[in-house]
RNA sequence: UGACUCAUGGUGUAAAGGUAGCACUACAGAUUUUGAUUCUGUCUGUUAAGGUUCGAAUCCUUAUGAGUCAACCA
């Protein structure tokens, strides 16, 4: 059994020295606990993929702690169960705390218990309700559950130590009353548990066994198990490690709310924000945010990860999965001088090279096509290999064409390249013998269907707005998202979508989504994400 | 200036006292009807100083740097 720990992530590492120690029987059970305010982002997702991850690999379970939508991982069957609230249990839990002599009631104002607690370096001054009778906190805490002070007026405190260096345990408040209704218990209660006093005691409920957060509540592990012990419940386990933080954009809620709100991008879904409903929208694919997931690794020092690595691991799912398909996003006009006027034949061409099965399609080629302005140049400098005057192409799944003439704007700019096509140099079964040095992307002219197309960049111009002097949104970027009205799609594009193709690779392009919201009349695409160019890089 | 935590190439992450590896990035080359994919190669690393040891990224000490904590937020 004596298997090595290779490669194992240290969260890992202790659920399997907890399943060789067979601690609760070799059980495991994490929990993701979403917020039910503000709106899951990529670091979620990470998060989620760990805790269903390790359950998965464990034999395990997870609980989504409240009901709220799975996007990244899809499978609802891991998700053992929706919590009910467990305000009884917790209060019960208060109470028995109190009888142990170990909770009190303090009447002190929020300000004069911040007033009383000290400093890092000196201890906490006692509240002068910090030693009333067992029966008279019972009796107090009654009260305060039964409505009859006011909000502010009384808070329930743990009794634990004044001294310590740790804030959190300087007597923290564990119940403070508030009349504002739960969204699902009504106005049931009017005292409610703090964030230490819920969770843990949510967690040992569940039977949770280990209990993932991040490294922010490092100092709240001591409360977690003080709470734990003298409650002497299921001894649920709290493993802090570094939550994900990606460069060029921002990850903080209050962050992310104040773009919303001040309209500096579309809404939470907007394509260019990290979290999980703008990065479907984008085109991310759920497969590809797990590979990500697993790939940034788990551990606990702060990290800043390379935006580059997540359009890797999105490039590697999309090439896989995604349709190819021609578009023109800037056209220039190619006349074939030498091909039937009035003749429109169909070219087959494969759906997706890299998946089998994936069958073929037909485009339409005629003597007018489009081409894309940037793969013809008058002057071109040296290895450019695309068309030139003089030279020749390979239109891809056509024919090779050279470029015989150009005609010119007033301002000098091509206009329409006259071209002749080579007849049998047809692909696939090409007899002309002729070696071109590239194949470029083009779509017939009578055919074509106008998309418009929105190209996203990254959100912000530095690596860490969070980071720099004064306000975060003076670095955001100005060209985040440009607009191309009327690029030129062969027809096949329009019955994908239809079928219910959403993900396609616009061929030498970019990866390209369907915007749900957009009609069919007018198709609109997201650019998920470049494909990578080492000719445009090089110049 | 108290407590807790962390420190390995440009980035992220492994190596549980015994060859510092993997991925991304960058660069070079091969293949290619996508300048994509695929394949091959190259560059770059243990924060510092001491100590323990035959041997230290790993253990100890100190220093340095970074993060978190003094809401009736989570």
């Amino acid at each position: 059994m004596a298997e090595e720990n290779k490669g194992l992530n240290f969260i890992e590492e202790i659920v399997e020295e907890d399943i060789r120690n067979n601690k609760h029987g070799g059980r495991i059970l994490t929990r993701f606990p979403p917020e039910p305010n503000g709106y899951l982002h990529i670091g979620h997702a990470k998060s989620i993929c760990l805790n269903f991850g390790l359950a998965q690999k464990y034999g395990g379970k997870t609980n989504l702690r409240f009901d709220d939508t799975n996007p990244v991982t899809e499978e609802v069957e891991y998700i053992d169960s929706i919590k009910d609230d467990y305000f009884q249990q917790i209060y019960d839990f208060a109470v028995k705390l109190i009888k142990a002599g170990k909770a009190y009631v303090d009447d002190l104002t929020a300000e004069e218990i911040a007033n009383l607690k000290g400093t890092p370096t000196s201890p906490a001054t006692p509240s002068p309700y910090r030693d009333r009778s067992v029966a008279e906190n019972l009796s107090l805490f009654e009260d305060m559950k039964a409505g009859k002070f006011k909000e502010g007026e009384k808070v329930l405190r743990a009794k634990v130590d004044l001294a310590s260096p740790n804030m959190h345990m300087r007597d923290p408040i564990m119940y403070r009353i508030l009349f504002t209704p739960h969204h699902r218990t009504g106005k049931v209660w009017c005292i409610y548990p703090m964030y230490d006093f819920a969770h843990g005691q949510s967690d040992s409920i569940e039977g949770i066994t280990h209990s993932i957060c991040t490294l922010e509540f490092e100092n709240h592990r001591p409360l977690y198990n003080w709470y734990i012990d003298n409650l002497e419940i299921f001894p649920s386990r709290q493993i802090e490690f570094a939550r994900l933080n990606l460069n060029y954009t921002v990850m903080s809620k209050r962050k992310l709310l104040q773009l919303v709100k001040e309209n500096l991008i579309s809404g939470w879904d907007d394509p260019r924000m990290p979290t999980i409903r703008g990065m479907r929208r984008r085109g991310y694919t759920a497969q590809g945010l797990r590979n990500f997931a697993t790939t940034v690794g788990i551990a606990k020092r702060n990290n800043l990860i390379e935006f580059s690595l997540l359009e890797h691991c999105i490039r590697e799912d999309l090439n896989k999965v995604s349709t190819r398909t021609m578009v023109v996003t800037e056209p220039l006009l190619v006349e074939i001088v030498n091909y039937p006027k009035d003749q429109i034949e169909w070219l087959p061409m494969d759906n997706n090279p890299e998946m089998e099965n994936s069958g073929r399609h037909d485009l339409p080629f005629s003597s007018q096509i489009f081409i894309e302005q940037e793969d013809y140049m008058d002057d071109p400098p040296p290895k450019f290999f695309r068309l030139t005057k003089g030279g020749m192409a390979r239109l891809r799944s056509a024919y090779i064409i050279e470029c015989i003439d150009v005609e010119y704007s007033s301002e000098g700019t091509p206009t329409k390249l006259l071209c002749r096509y080579i007849p049998e140099s047809k692909s696939g079964q090409d007899t002309s013998g002729l070696k071109v040095k590239t194949t470029i992307h083009w779509v017939e002219m009578s055919q074509a269907i106008d998309v418009d197309l929105n190209l996203y960049d990254r959100l912000f111009t530095v690596e860490e707005p969070d980071k720099q002097e004064g306000d975060f949104k003076a670095y955001l970027n100005p060209n985040s998202l440009s607009v191309i009205k009327n690029a030129k799609a062969e027809p096949f594009l329009k019955q994908a979508v239809e079928t219910g193709i959403t993900h396609f690779q616009f061929l030498r392009k970019a990866y390209y989504v369907h915007d749900a919201n957009s009609n069919l009349d007018k198709m609109v695409f997201n650019r998920t994400v470049e494909l990578k160019d080492n000719w445009s890089k090089g110049k």
